[in-house]
DNA sequence: AATGAAATCGACCAGCA
DNA sequence: TGCTGGTCGATTTCATT
């Protein structure tokens, strides 16, 4: 039914003050929501319903804990492809879909691919490095291993600057 | 000595596909799950609920959209630190607190910290880039733009190698 | 856009294998 | 411990404003 670009979405405080707390655990109450708003229980369900329609939330995800599956090593690699393989989209594909490879960021610079993984042992790692140089013209790799992450504060909503969220505001008043 | 992980949970193959199935959405009904599984809806919520008290499911969030906040330039900053400024948890702490900043990596090698930031403006990626040269004890950057980003797939468990997947079962049948 | 009522779905409980 | 079926409460839907 809605065709929705990417373009801005009209947005109140209200609708930062629900994503903000969905962002962060999708898991409270209608009821809570409601209440902390001062708002019924249906306008904030209607708010959420045009908020997942217009692709302002993409989706409900669980949180996994990568420990639990014991992937306790995470690497971070660095990839310079061959300049004459010409469009590099189909590289960032194929090193995606590796096995373990949890992103990758196409970079403007010295080096052309920022790919981190995730993996639970050395072989591993060695191993999807073995791949990731296998890859169709890929030139270098260097990889450094992460011995820590940050990351406690994965909501966007309330990592943006005040001038960053009066910008989202204004956008949708005038 | 075997390399075994700590907290290490019971899961079978039922447990995984639920994981992976609400890792990728967790707005897929009860029944849905409990059609695909053979199993009652019972059986599902009371899977689910396990794996939320014992953390393998952190928690449920919404993914928001960061183009809808019109967050649409990404850089990847690496970040040097003095070495005399000894314990550098407290840096890493200070950069991923920092708005704009969505995730941090200290790692071992040449370069420090890994800093994965998410700004609207060229203006706004200035600061931020000022604001960790102003950290205490960061000595040097170094960014990079980001001009496309790959994270189709953020599911760890769909991620997972043969070798790894099987890994995690067998900690459970010893 | 928001509301309240009605239908639907998920959360919880006692009991069972 | 893992699961079932049933009950109650929460969420979703819808007519109405």
């Amino acid at each position: 039914m809605e065709g929705t670009l990417h373009t801005q979405q009209d947005l109140d405080e209200t609708d930062l003050a629900i994503i903000e707390r969905v962002e962060e655990d999708f898991d409270v109450s209608l009821e809570t929501l409601a209440d902390e708003l001062d708002l019924s229980k249906s306008a904030v369900h209607y708010r959420l319903n045009k908020l997942k329609d217009s692709d302002v939330i993409k989706g409900v995800s669980a949180d996994v804990d990568p420990l639990a599956f014991g992937l306790e090593m995470v690497a971070i690699t660095d990839v310079s492809v061959a300049h004459e393989s010409g469009y590099s989209e189909n590289i960032g594909e194929e090193l995606n879909d590796l096995e373990g490879v949890e992103r990758v960021y196409y970079t403007m610079g010295d080096v052309d691919f920022v790919v981190v993984s995730r993996v639970q042992t050395r072989d591993q790692l060695n191993d999807l490095i073995d791949q990731i140089v296998a890859v169709e013209g890929v030139n270098e790799t260097s990889s450094k291993f992460v011995m820590q992450e940050f990351d406690a504060d994965s909501s966007l909503v309330s990592n943006l600057t005040d001038e960053a969220r009066q910008a989202v505001l204004d956008a949708s008043t005038n």
